[in-house]
DNA sequence: CCTACCGATCGGTAGG
DNA sequence: CCTACCGATCGGTAGG
């Protein structure tokens, strides 16, 4: 239990920290709370990271790896357009219901926590949403130029529906505990994907 | 600025409270730092409530109050169904849009502070949203009822879609500071309920 | 990776 | 409403 073999003690410091996080917010992640659960010493976890805000920095780059893996590689080989941002869809609406992160979507719980503050932990937050907007983005356009999806649509803001759709599930499955949100959004982004392709 | 003489000490705290706890979180809000911020003593803070608990518990309450007065009493002699949906939809949008908290929506904020926590304060926040959900249910129910939009729509479904654009647009206004935010779930949900009335 | 600290702040209490 | 406390915990440091 103490040791998982195959981990250095960084990995097994983040994949607690992830977990803590996901659940109740980096703000309720403390090195004492930390080292005392990994059955370590407060200044043995905390000289991995050096500070509080590098630990929180590397929650966050931790959850990022796990996204992209989860979630963005699962999907790489799907043909790109309207079919890829179908399933890089899918495929997010799954990894929150699978419960990748116990406390579902790890950005979505974190972007609440630091949307009124500022600094480098707010801004890593808002570069990976960026990023991500702008993946989905480019499948939407990507259709739209293979003649796909309505001359109509603008990528932009289908992403924009999609994405709350997608957002708002996972909040009803999280705070309200409704066991069908994520099957809703699904059917919904799907309807939606429908009614717009050619 | 100290007091604010129509103010009871009281009101005056609960003010302060619910506007860092909406920018912040409840979790950022502590009694101390509510002291310096008021020019009083911690203990002269803590008398009103008896426990952070209950301060916690007053500072929804509160905002629950000014929830009910911006959003929910300034439509009230809407008429029932498909219009009064609509406007409450616009309503809540306004009110978070024209920054009544200075957080954006209050709720939205502390729903994912909690999420994933136990306790009287999470069941309060739970109650609100679903008491909130069942309001708008209910005119989708009535719209129904009286013909307003097709038959083959489910009020409940109906509800979830407007809900996740309203909580998605609050998310990417807050977070990623997008300014059209509002705007483009103000479009979405007239659209929608422009498509289903008949 | 550890023990042993530091000042600051947390929620809360005693007593007025 | 105040001063003066309490034990616990915070992030962080010194030194090994």
């Amino acid at each position: 239990m103490k040791n998982n073999s195959k981990l250095t003690t960084y990995e097994t410091i983040l994949i607690k920290a992830v977990n803590i996080a996901s659940l109740e917010g980096l703000e309720c992640l403390s090195i004492g709370r930390l080292a005392k659960e990994l059955n370590m010493s407060k200044s043995g976890v905390f000289a991995h990271f050096g500070s509080k805000q590098e630990l929180n920095l590397a929650v966050i780059e931790k959850a990022k790896d796990i996204f992209i893996k989860e979630v963005i590689l699962s999907v790489e080989k799907e043909p790109a357009g309207l079919i890829k941002l179908g399933k890089l869809f899918d495929s997010w609406l799954s990894y929150a219901e699978r419960g990748v992160f116990p406390g579902g979507c790890f950005f979505a719980g974190v972007a609440y926590e630091y949307d009124g503050k500022k600094g480098p932990v707010h801004d890593k937050i808002v570069k990976i949403f960026e990023s991500w907007l702008l993946r989905l983005e480019k499948q939407a356009s990507t259709a739209l130029s293979l003649n796909q999806i309505n001359k109509n649509i603008n990528p932009e803001d289908l992403v924009f529906e999609l994405f709350a759709l997608a957002m708002g599930a996972n909040w009803a499955r999280q705070l309200l505990k409704r066991k069908d949100a994520f099957k809703k959004a699904r059917q919904l982004i799907n309807q939606k994907l429908k009614n717009i392709s050619i």
